[in-house]
RNA sequence: UCCCCGGUAGCUCAGUCGGUAGAGCGGGUGACUGUUAAUCACUAGGUCGGCAGUUCGAGCCUGUCCCGGGGAGCCA
């Protein structure tokens, strides 16, 4: 018996083969007089094979019948085309139908818009463009182990359902059994001491409280996994669920996590431009016709590096008439930011030191007391990317942050307790691991990188 | 959540001044061809997003709701 072959190995066969076996969907099939082409793909990569089908091959009246998204499989010989636009093809012996694709099937011969796509999300990795970038994703996936695997970084589990309701980073998910037509109150409000946990639960909004516990043991350390955000956002690069990534340094300060940022942002763009070319290749073709030029702009060029202060000053001296107004102390605007990125340096920026009031509590007061050593590294078309900073691992300004902001420091008992017991300066920062694939193949909303998208009103599939 | 734009055949869209529905692709049938999103001919396919209103008459005008896109805020 003949083990199936798949159609990213075979298209790579430096010989004709007497005996192949393939299984795949069909593409499209055109019809001659005495014979039929069909092409097949199999997922493994983006090339089809061609199959040439004799009128002599059993059950060739079926055969010739089958359309687009039909599932088969193919014995046969592979052989040099005679045709022009493929090295090899298959010439069928035996074809067997694994699975018929009626005639409304929804994925035609033709471009879709991404919107329609999106409302078949269970068929559209059939298509090219989809089949591309979720490869990609699962490339760049591994890449991102391979990237903090040579610089010595250990991969910390997080936990997904936390009790912390301290992590700041944005509105969180509940997480709970009680029965929502019947829940259990006590002197009017709800009494979390009956639910599953005994307290209040909720999905996790960043990995970064727990893992700095574990830079404060293990040193270079990093997350990678699920994140939660129930705020009602509405925009071609949020989701209420998104992967990030978050890397934690010990004896490191805002300078190594500019740096980690911009060699991360780096390896992980060289290493599509030299792992994923197949796929890329479609990008740069069909998606964004500027792809490869912004990506060789991004492997090639330190990234711009400026202080929010000095990003101010350009800003009010750029003569450019903004919606909102600059103003040092508020948070830049998304249209200064892309001003930054896209206009003026037409490549990535790190801006950092920002105004301490603009910032979380567990940023790093420096030492004009008005700013915080925190950094977002923004890029052309998508915005932020990667927001950091260095932590503040002084004990009593913590706790003051903490206090000072309103929020109980009994809450933060074991956070406090890495800066009592040998506290060490660290640094961090998260990255979306969705915009960093919008970056990487030119897709412009981020429902299209992920498999099933999940935004407010909207939990299909 | 706010602002702007859109919703017409399975898909992508056109539809003039308010007068009763069109194309390309896809499907079906046939022809032709080592083809390449093949080509050619014929053919089927519509509650014009829902509801209400104005009008002799609404795809077109008004109101409202639903859905999609772009932008903003929150952020990765």
């Amino acid at each position: 018996m003949t083990a199936r072959t798949k159609l990213i190995e075979l298209l790579k066969s430096e010989a004709a083969q007497e005996s192949v076996l393939i299984k795949g969907w069909i593409r499209t099939q055109r019809e001659s007089k005495d014979f039929s082409f069909i092409e097949l793909n199999d997922g493994s990569c983006l090339a089809n094979i061609q199959i040439i089908v004799d009128n002599d091959v059993d059950d060739y009246q079926e055969i010739v019948k089958l359309t687009t998204g039909a599932a088969i499989s193919v014995t046969g010989e592979l052989v040099e085309s005679l045709g022009k636009g493929q090295k090899w093809e298959v010439r069928a012996r035996a074809i067997g139908v694994l699975g018929v694709a009626p005639d409304d099937f929804p994925l035609q011969k033709k471009r879709h818009t991404d919107e329609y796509l999106r409302t078949i999300a269970h068929l559209r990795p059939r298509s090219n463009k989809y089949s591309a970038i979720f490869r990609m994703r699962s490339k760049l996936s591994f890449a991102v182990h391979q990237f903090f695997k040579e610089r010595n970084f250990q991969w910390i589990h997080t936990p997904i359902i936390t009790g912390s309701d301290c992590e700041g980073a944005g509105e969180m998910f509940s997480v709970t059994t009680m029965d929502l037509n019947n829940i259990p109150k006590k002197n009017g409000a709800v009494d979390y001491e009956q639910d599953f946990f005994g307290k209040e639960a909720s999905l996790t909004v960043s990995g970064q409280l727990s893992v700095e516990t574990f830079c404060l043991s293990l040193g270079d350390v990093y997350t990678f996994g699920p994140t939660f955000r129930s705020e009602n956002s509405n925009t071609s690069r949020h989701m209420s669920e998104f992967w990030m990534i978050e890397p934690e340094m010990a004896f490191a300060d805002i300078h190594d996590d500019m740096k980690l940022g911009q060699e991360f942002v780096q390896y992980l763009v060289k290493y599509t431009m030299e792992e994923c070319t197949e796929d890329l290749e479609l990008f740069a073709k069909f998606v964004d016709k500027n792809l490869m030029s912004t990506l060789e702009n991004i492997v090639n060029n330190d990234f711009i590096r400026l202080s929010y202060t000095d990003a101010v000053d350009l800003l009010l001296k750029s003569n450019q008439k903004f919606e909102f107004p600059v103003k040092w102390g508020s948070d830049l605007q998304s249209e200064h930011e892309r001003f930054l990125t896209e206009k003026h340096f037409k490549q990535p920026v790190i801006v950092y030191d920002y105004p301490k009031d603009i910032k979380a509590f567990y940023m790093r007061i420096n030492d004009d007391e008005k700013t915080v050593a925190a950094m977002d590294i923004l890029v052309p078309a998508i915005g932020e990317i990667i927001g950091g900073s260095q932590r503040e691992e002084r004990y009593d300004v913590l706790r003051q942050r903490i206090t000072g902001m309103g929020f109980d420091e009994a809450d933060y008992w074991w956070y406090l307790d890495t800066r009592k017991y040998g506290t060490v300066p660290h640094a961090g920062f998260g990255l979306g691991f969705e915009r960093l694939l919008m970056l990487v193949s030119g897709i412009s909303n981020i429902r299209d990188v992920i498999p099933f998208p999940r935004t407010p009103k909207h939990l299909e599939f």
